[in-house]
DNA sequence: GGAGAAGTTGACAATGATTCTCATTCAAGT
DNA sequence: ACTTGAATGAGAATCATTGTCAACTTCTCC
């Protein structure tokens, strides 16, 4: 037991059903809905509750590890992602994604919440279309 | 006064129950519920069917006469709007909404979308934070 | 190696928003 | 008034998501 002790534990244990979630989450690159998680890890030969794939997909996404983001019916969707703060170009037919970077749309929301005396903001952009395969 | 003409219409028949929901749109400017409305509605002594209110709202929604977005939870949320393509500023804890243009980000969303061969292209912008008076 | 504490899980119930069903009612045109 | 199709409402039905809780791991300390 080589530990090495960084402050407070992250106390998130590495179990079987995470690894699984893990696994899916590398297997695709669109947007995918909890249910969907679920039935490709049934499909891998895993077996995990559909609750605690959701409640994995809320910890990583809250770990910054997978991105989340709503569709057009409220349902949600995720997929892994890269650290940075970026926004995404979805195809509305088959999901295809590719994830963009604005620095410009950055710096104008936080201008246009400063002029109107909002603080501690987010926000949120998600682009829709139809990728050339799908027209 | 432009055309009224925008091709095949579906008969929209003014009925009270339609009065109520716009009434009630009428009297706030933050984003609600469609339960929140159908309390409003019955607060002002009318009548109103929740389905029917879900069905109106979508209607105008469609008709592009009320704005509908989703809150953190997935929820639809609407409030009457200008009829031009603009986001919004939202604050987190008292609802307070403020409507913004910009143009940057519309050239910016079409340009990043021609760029990766897209058509066809809508989409989502929304800022949320907290209001001065709520801090 | 083992005991006990604390994080995790799974099966299933519970929630809650939204939609659907369908018999009834209403608005518009004749 | 009479007919017709849109509109409504009450409640059932969906369906994604979350809560419950006993059983099960993993970790830590001895």
């Amino acid at each position: 037991m080589t530990s090495t002790d960084h402050g407070p534990r992250p106390a998130v244990r590495p179990t079987r059903q995470r690894r699984a979630v893990a696994a899916a989450l590398a297997g695709f690159d669109d947007f995918r809905s909890a249910q969907e998680i679920h039935d490709l890890i049934s499909r891998q030969g895993d077996s995990v509750g559909l609750a605690t794939v959701y409640r994995t997909l809320a910890a990583l996404a809250d770990a910054g590890e997978v991105d989340m983001l709503r569709n057009e019916d409220g349902e949600a969707i995720w997929r892994s992602c890269s650290d940075t703060h970026h926004h995404h170009l979805v195809c509305r037919a088959c999901g295809a994604t590719v994830e963009v970077e604005g620095p410009a749309v950055e710096r104008w929301t936080s201008a246009i919440a400063g002029e109107h005396g909002y603080a501690d903001i987010s926000h949120t952009l998600e682009i829709f279309g139809t990728c050339p395969g799908c027209r």
